[in-house]
DNA sequence: AGACCAAATATGGTCAGACCATACATCCTG
DNA sequence: CAGGATGTATGGTCTGACCATATTTGGTCT
């Protein structure tokens, strides 16, 4: 029958996935970026012609990728605030795929390295003075760049102050993490933070077996310097060692 | 009253993530991975003490994360079946935020320029043949590898005998790809699919402002013969010659 | 006995309607 | 004019009801 044959070709795309797309179009069609809002729940759904449980499981998506957050509440216009928090749903992403075993701590702790290096490096370069193209302020990465190799020496003196492996590994969390701010690469930030966030504790566990974490400490002193030098060579390096110190190649089980 | 104390502190979970607490749990506590399957949604709803709606929205969550697939009909054990999708929440997320203007396409391909030095230097370098640690077959990596060599050939002989640009990245991508698998991290392999599904309208682009393929392809055979040789330096110098040429500089506003 | 087809059944997908708690707007009162 | 009571729209949730599909089951025909 055509019955069957329709089936096949269809696809059959749920109502959420459409009103996703829709969603999505209008957004690309309006221009909307963070802030604004979109309509309620229940006039989508008249706008759409769909019910209102499968707008929600489409916004569901939405908040669950970091582009919506829900706004309760009568505000003059109605509905959910258009965000940006594409950390949680990579943060998310990694604990339950580790969870399910589809990936190992091994490939997490290599992409991270894969990360640091680049950032390093990527920070210590300065802006290749890029002539043509985008309007943005020239000046605002070099001052992001300075912001963030601040918090990298504030985030060293705090590893100096810190009492045990825990409070240590914070302060290490924010050193990394401002180092990949000062790449200036948002989606680097972005990974960075969600790789941070899933191997928190295999971090403190190699801290707590290196006992000591002056060799540390001398890698994060020389990596910040390296980058205030401008000098990416020796940052990758200075990188390579870290880690290399860090988590010294065998994955340990334990 | 308590009442309104309560429900100051409670911070206000909501019914949907407590059930995507519970399910993570779940996975967790009874070792389930890919392949097994969840309760079905009103026996959920029963077990749990919510409504079907809610735990339809954690389904959706654990959908769009790539953890779950839905299935229907009447099986021996009913329900959701565990999969491993990680690259289809990626690509969404690229796509949305990069829709947002929360991420620029600048960044995007930035990112994609550290992931494949990486992995082109992984895939040249033989594993240090580690003699602890885990159980899996050694050899497997190694094969994983050599088959993705292969594939990386097959694409480049695609891409000599492609008509046009659209169908030259499609082969493109397929050689990226595999170099990414020849880096045995699936984490990688999966971040590296959903970039170059957020940037391939922008890879045909960069084709047809070259012109000319056969630069590229020199390229591509270099970062072959280096990964077969095993010369990581050689293999990451030829990758990164190969997107200064693919990508120059500034990035293009048309 | 074996092959094949039809009813029974459980699933996810969807909608409609109702209720709650909250947050904002309004208006009414002091 | 200030401040609190009231109204209203929002997201969050539950219930109950359908639909289309896919598997099972059981019967029927060969």
């Amino acid at each position: 029958m055509t019955t069957e044959e329709r089936r096949r070709t269809d696809a059959r795309p749920r109502a959420f996935e459409e009103v996703l797309a829709r969603i999505e179009e209008r957004i690309a069609a309006d221009g909307l970026t963070v802030g604004d809002r979109l309509p309620g729940e229940r006039q989508l759904a008249e706008q759409l012609g769909v019910g209102r449980s499968s707008v929600r499981e489409a916004l569901r998506v939405l908040e669950t990728l970091g582009v919506v957050t829900p706004q309760a509440g009568r505000g003059p216009d109605a509905g959910a605030v258009l965000t940006s928090r594409p950390g949680s749903a990579l943060t998310d992403l990694l604990r339950l795929h580790l969870g399910l075993a589809t990936l190992s701590m091994r490939e997490v702790i290599d992409t991270r390295l894969m990360i640091e290096q680049w950032a390093a490096a990527r920070a210590a370069t300065p802006p290749p003075a890029v002539s043509t193209g985008t309007v943005s302020t020239p000046t605002a990465t070099a001052t992001a760049t300075a912001t963030a190799t601040a918090r990298m020496a504030e985030a060293i003196a705090a590893m100096d102050a810190a009492r045990d492996p825990a409070e240590f590994v914070e302060h290490d969390i924010a050193f990394h993490l401002a180092l990949a701010e000062a790449s200036g690469n948002r989606l680097i930030v972005a990974v960075m933070r969600a790789l941070r966030d899933a191997v928190r504790r295999y971090a403190v566990d190699a801290v707590v077996r290196l006992g000591d974490t002056g060799g540390l400490q001398d890698d994060h002193r020389r990596i910040h310097r390296a980058i205030e030098d401008g000098d990416a060579g020796a940052a990758a390096a200075a990188v390579a060692g870290h880690l290399a110190r860090a988590y010294p190649e065998s994955g340990p089980d334990s």
